[in-house]
DNA sequence: ATTACAACATATTGCGCAATATATTGTACG
DNA sequence: CGTACAATATATTGCGCAATATGTTGTAAT
């Protein structure tokens, strides 16, 4: 938990989009990991997209699960130990390519998996609702990072 | 630089509102570092409110500092061996009280913070463009933080 | 005065991620 | 073929932060 529940709202400070975006992903992160305590997940929170691929995928690579998530390649392998560790995929050699190592779900990865679904659809009605609530976080920020790949500031700020 | 800028927008994945902000904040850190580069501002991004909130107290120690940006007292103590290794800020100690060190700017930090502040101008004033065209982010995160501090996730998953 | 406690500074450790480097294996092209 | 290159996995390192523990110093209560 931080020190401090106060955010900076002062637009002088150059990086405060940065770090209330921030601030806004640690609150979500701490107050979503008692909830996965209680419905008996143990997966890590920054995992399940993860888990998620691989179901989908029925079997795939770490370079196969990085495409899948649009994350970098190194990330999907350094998550892995700790899935492995939990009992909740398990590795193997591809004998039609030695360079590959495929990753399945095991049954406990299923069953966890199946506790995310139930859990997924009630904690998207309260987001939904948050956003009822306080506008549309989720669409902003997608405009904003639409708005900052196609046009970054070094170009903004030349106008 | 992430691997990939694709960003999920799949609703039930639960922690996709944390990895939305969190892409945010990276991308605005990325975008900004070059920015300073080109300004002669060595400053390290996050630490601009640091320099801030000290030029503003004339001299603090890091307590104070922390209090002042509503950061943990430890976060601030990491902080400060870098400002000092780039001869931004001095320390001392307080005569007055053993247990207190004392940091005040240095001319070279002075200069750095009225880089700094000719930048901010700009800055807001792109930023506030930007929230013109994407809709008001920072007013919706800000909104967000306060409604979770109000009733967090695990209250509202109850009704 | 002594004792307990609060405030402060600091070190250590761990987490999640990025960046870099390296080694291995497959593939395609000369 | 063999040589260059692409893809894959992995280790190492560094950054920024949180959490924890420790030691020191001031303060207040008895």
């Amino acid at each position: 938990m931080p020190a401090s529940t106060d955010i900076s709202t002062d637009l002088d400070d150059i990086s405060f989009l940065g770090r209330l975006s921030e601030a806004l992903s640690q609150r979500i992160e701490e107050q979503t990991r008692p909830l996965f305590d209680e419905a008996g997940i143990t997966v890590p929170v920054r995992s399940c997209s993860l888990l998620t691929a691989l179901v989908e995928a029925g079997e795939a690579s770490a370079a196969d699960l990085a495409r899948a998530l649009g994350q970098s390649h190194q990330l999907v392998i350094q998550k892995c130990p700790a899935l492995l560790r939990l009992g909740l995929i398990t590795q193997h050699a591809d004998p039609a390519d030695a360079r590959r190592k495929i990753f399945r779900l095991t049954d406990a990865g299923h069953d966890q998996l199946a506790r995310i679904d139930a859990y997924s659809v009630r904690i998207g009605e309260v987001y939904r609702a948050l956003f009822e609530e306080v506008g549309d976080v989720h669409g902003a920020i997608l405009k904003a990072l639409k708005a900052l790949a196609d046009k970054p500031l070094s170009e903004r700020i030349r106008e």
